[in-house]
DNA sequence: GATATAATACTTGTATACAAGTATACTAAA
DNA sequence: TTTAGTATACTTGTATACAAGTATTATATC
């Protein structure tokens, strides 16, 4: 365990943070991108000590990354569970849920706010792309969701994208760096969902927000089909009262 | 502070809990009463003395309550949610919107053990009724729905009930146990709808599905209708691809 | 009386110490 | 070689101590 440590999360979104803070996003990060191995058992006097820190800070970090359904904490030692092919699929199962909610909510109020700050989000993800600024556009594009999904008002809700929000942070950051290199053209092509995206929100059009979906995360993951087959069927029954 | 402190939490669901998970059971159970109002500032170390134990459970009590939304952790002190009419509703809206989703998986797949598992709950509730126990009862509601979402084996539809479950059973804990003693032939209409939901869930019909959600929840509050309005509209521009 | 400054009593975050329990490894006896 | 028992090195959970920062209050000055 002596060799330099090379830190996985952006040193300059931590400028405020605590030492819990760092522990915990950097340990996400080296969990994520499977330099921790998912099967490791993890102790807290180990990892004290690997970070230089006390246990504090560390418990607390454990404690969040069991809630994060990252690890998993037994009687001796923390289990890592980490991201496998499976979980991926279910995170984004948990996104289209919230997000074709909260599009529902949406479409009964006034959403100009919401276009405009959605618009002011995607010019800075322009901006991000032509610096190749992988990480500044992870940001942007999580920023993006989040807008809309606290435009709902719903605590509840939120508290779920808030549950979920670090895990995926760290997923994308590591996906866009490596897009970064290998595929940019990509990024010209999720710009343009997101455009999509703001349109059928402004247009409160239901077939462009589902189009849009599809789009935003069929790319990520081949997963939104299966979602709304699963509404449609529900619907088909429910002519309720 | 010196009053006589009576405890809202099961104590007998706490005989192997640390000091930590006895004081967030009932520092919850106190929030969700009323007894702890919404508004209130909450100081670890005045809360430390008040639970005659140390700041280290108290932190991590309110680390805990603070990602159940039910406290909001500032930088002095950590301020008292609560649950308003509000957010009852939304955690009703989520309830029904995890449940509508497990439903799905669980129709494509093999459900002989959960019905008999369900079936067995049934009785027990049956029994919990018969002896008057509104704790056990309670207990018996929550195991229903955890075990129907623990059967379609999706790890983050379960970090979110894991999530929701504390608060959920700390409402119908006090909900149920109210009713006990004043509207007692509730018990037999709750316990005929979850019959009526096994069924569903059984013949795997959907249109009985949606019946049953519908008297499993809008007894507690009336939000059904609004949900299954939201997937039918959804469904209706659906045909994607 | 109003305002600026200093002292005080809080706050959180981290480190450390200790107790109680659990797994592992080692030793002794069959 | 196997088995029983003990010693040791771990584990977590809790208490306590300390540092750094933030309100609040009191005091001094205008």
């Amino acid at each position: 365990m002596n060799e330099p440590m090379e830190f996985l999360y952006p040193s300059k979104w931590l400028t405020k943070a605590s030492t819990g803070e760092r522990v915990v996003s950097e340990l996400r990060m080296q969990i994520l991108s499977g330099r921790i191995e998912s099967g490791t058992i993890l102790s807290e006097n180990k990892l004290a000590a690997e970070f230089s820190v006390s246990r504090s800070p560390i418990r607390e970090a454990l404690k969040i990354l069991s809630a994060e359904n990252i690890i998993r904490q037994e009687r001796m030692g923390a289990v890592v569970i980490g991201l496998s092919e499976k979980e991926i699929e279910e995170i984004y199962d948990v996104r289209i849920l919230i997000e074709t909610f909260i599009y529902q909510r949406l479409v009964r109020s006034d959403i100009t706010d919401l276009v405009k700050e959605l618009n002011k989000i995607l010019e800075m993800m322009k901006v991000s792309i032509k610096y190749n600024d992988a990480d500044e556009f992870s940001l942007q594009d999580l920023q993006f969701h989040e807008t809309i999904i606290r435009a709902a008002n719903h605590s509840y809700i939120l508290m779920i994208w808030n549950n979920l929000k670090p895990v995926m942070e760290g997923m994308i950051l590591l996906s866009m760096r490596k897009r970064f290199k290998e595929n940019h053209q990509d990024f010209e092509r999720i710009f343009t969902n997101h455009a999509l995206y703001i349109e059928a929100i402004e247009k409160k059009d239901k077939t462009l927000m589902i189009q849009s979906l599809h789009q935003n995360f069929d790319d990520v993951q081949g997963r939104v089909e299966d979602m709304w087959k699963s509404q449609e069927i529900l619907a088909e029954g429910g002519g309720t009262k």
